[in-house]
DNA sequence: TTTAGACTCTATAGTAACTATAGAGTCAAG
DNA sequence: CTTGACTCTATAGTTACTATAGAGTCTAAA
């Protein structure tokens, strides 16, 4: 199958592919006289790989990593598990930062009901407080 | 002051403030003999007026149209409560994301005890085969 | 007076994971 | 034989910075 095949089949865009070959991610199985890329089943397995691995965030650098470890079957698993605990407490500490973030800005949106002024916003009043607060440190 | 010393107070990394000048959110007051940026204390009021806006991870273009509401004090502020709104419910669209995420990762994580070999390994064996059934549509 | 070093300047490239575009070639159907 | 859908490569843009190169400025000590 060409690209555009692939592309559908696999729910990534023509240019991602392209992009991800650019990466040593997937390659084209041949190409084509008019030189075209040509895929098998096994090119969509190993897109749809990719793409079930960046569904989780993983990088591209941690794709190519666990790709390698899959090719040599007999190597201990512990990198992947490293990598993958290593993951989850980033997601973590993300989520917390956001937790946060998301209090200070429903707190700020309390500052303003609609209908007023720039001159009356509180949100605006805020955020120059508290930069001018800020300053007399 | 000169950039360095705005830099320390502000906590901005020297790059940054040039950065954030070429982007048209701080100028400075003045240039020196020697072309050096000088700068006064409201400079320094608008540079930490910025950085608070982006500990509230407000994009830049967010924050100059902030910043350009505030300097016409009679206009309506909806447009601020707007913006903010629309960053409230992308945070939390961006938390349910990730939660969901987390624990995806907690249950592949789950797959695999160390010291295993890779083909034993039940993280890859897994990530392998959502691959495999996806493919079978 | 010179010189070392701390600071500043501009311009440019790199980061991550793509997306978008230009300009050219390929190919099947009508 | 031409139209339209597809593909090719190469390059630029996205966001918010960070890092670097190569040059100039300024201050204080030798």
């Amino acid at each position: 199958m060409k690209i555009g095949e692939l592309a559908k089949k696999s729910g990534c865009s023509v240019q991602t592919i392209r992009y991800y070959e650019k990466e040593g991610l997937v390659t084209s199985t041949a190409r084509s006289e008019g030189n075209f890329r040509l895929y098998d089943q096994q090119a969509l397995d190993r897109l749809t790989f990719v793409k079930h691995c960046r569904s989780l965030d993983l990088s591209l650098a941690e794709i190519r990593q666990v790709q390698t470890l899959i090719h040599s079957p007999n190597e201990q698993c512990n990198d992947v598990n490293r990598m993958i605990d290593s993951h989850i407490v980033q997601v973590e500490e993300r989520i917390q930062e956001l937790t946060k973030l998301c209090s200070q800005l429903k707190a700020l949106r309390g500052q303003c009901s609609d209908e007023k002024t720039v001159e009356q916003c509180g949100i605006l009043r805020e955020l120059v407080d508290v930069h001018a607060s800020d300053n007399n440190q």
